[in-house]
DNA sequence: TCTGGGGTCCTAGGACCC
DNA sequence: TCTGGGGTCCTAGGACCC
């Protein structure tokens, strides 16, 4: 029995999952973002079809959207109700037996099997998400996760796509170097660079001559090597982290610190929810218009004190310029890597 | 297009030590 | 006196992903 990889992917999920609650709004552009108005600060963080087809993207600011598609339903981002309607999903996957779960994210998983009918699975996945939640769902069959991950891509919405060693060139080889799982814009502007545009291009190249700068691995991704093994083992998170975006920039130096001694707060408490004390603390701070820097410091003694997390937070606060007005403000705490 | 929030991993330079 | 090389830790930042 041969083994395979699938990756499973919850179509525009927020969205539906907000539909699901107002079923009238099915079939219309619903946009959900911050606290959804459009005159805030915020990021789409899904958009229904409808929406994408008026030029809706996730991650565009919630005003670009309301210029782009000005009769979208705006909807504030409930993560709470993502977060068990989430988990009601992975039950729902590992429920179906003799296959791996490894979770990566609120709408995405991959599931090892054997199987010799990896279609057959993707349709029994796809039906008993459907049946537990009512919530659609892609499949990308995969000879590895990246595949897997790639090939859903294909299958969207509702579908099933099966991408391996055998079509990937095909498939995927005049797509540009963007179009793969870990390449971004910046890394793709790299390769343009050196003439390397399509995934085709990338996979030709010798991997020695890319190593100086990039790295070796950028030719494996090209040729859709990856991992081929679906791991279980429950992550153990390395950090935990708050921040706040500021409807207007912060200019006074009591408010920073104010800010920064709530943050530190709420991240004392996540952390003792974990039971894990922290080793470092980090404070980022996003200057207007847009500069983001962070300054950390490793603590004496590993610590989950809210008094203790707060105090350092401060402490790595002075090192930055009092003067400038503040966008954004993050507390981070990181644990020991053990 | 005036750009969220929560994460992960990697790199690289400097400090410090032997 | 002006000089090696290796190893590790700390810190900042880049890049990417959902």
């Amino acid at each position: 029995v041969a083994y395979w990889v699938l990756h499973v992917d919850l179509d525009q999920f927020l969205a539906a999952v907000e539909i699901l609650r107002r079923p009238e709004l099915a079939g219309l552009p619903v946009v959900v973002g911050g606290a959804g108005d459009p005159a805030q600060r915020a990021v789409v963080a899904t958009a229904s079809y409808p929406a994408r087809e008026r030029g809706v993207r996730s991650g565009m600011p919630l005003r670009t959207a309301a210029r782009r598609c000005p009769d979208a339903v705006f909807l504030p981002a409930d993560n709470a109700h993502y977060t068990e309607v989430s988990a009601q999903v992975m039950a729902t996957l590992r429920e179906l037996g003799d296959l791996v779960v490894e979770v990566m994210g609120w709408d995405e998983a991959f599931l090892g099997a054997d199987t010799d009918d990896p279609e057959a699975l993707a349709r029994t996945v796809q039906r008993a998400v459907l049946d537990r939640t009512r919530l659609h769902c892609a499949v990308g069959i995969g000879d590895n996760l990246l595949r897997a991950k790639l090939a859903t891509g294909f299958g969207k919405p509702a579908g099933v796509f099966r991408l391996t060693a055998a079509n990937w060139a095909e498939v995927m080889g005049d797509r540009p170097t963007r179009a793969l799982w870990g390449i971004g814009a910046r890394t793709a502007a790299t390769l343009a660079e050196r003439g390397l545009r399509t995934v085709r291009e990338l996979a030709a190249t010798d991997p020695a001559a890319l190593a100086a700068e990039l790295g070796p691995w950028y030719v494996q991704l090209g040729r859709g090597i990856g991992r081929t093994r679906v791991q279980d083992t429950p992550r153990v998170a390395r950090s935990r982290s708050r921040e706040t975006t500021f409807q207007d920039n912060l200019t006074g130096c009591d408010e920073v610190r104010a800010e920064v001694v709530a943050l530190a707060r709420r991240v004392a408490t996540d952390i003792a929810a974990d039971g894990r004390p922290a080793a470092r603390v980090a404070v980022k701070v996003r200057f207007a218009p847009f500069s983001t820097s962070t300054r950390s410091t490793t603590l004496d003694v590993a610590t989950a004190d809210p008094a203790r997390l707060e105090a350092a937070a401060l402490q790595v606060l002075e090192r930055f310029d009092p003067t400038r007005p503040v966008r954004l403000l993050g507390v981070r705490a990181e644990f020991d890597r053990t």
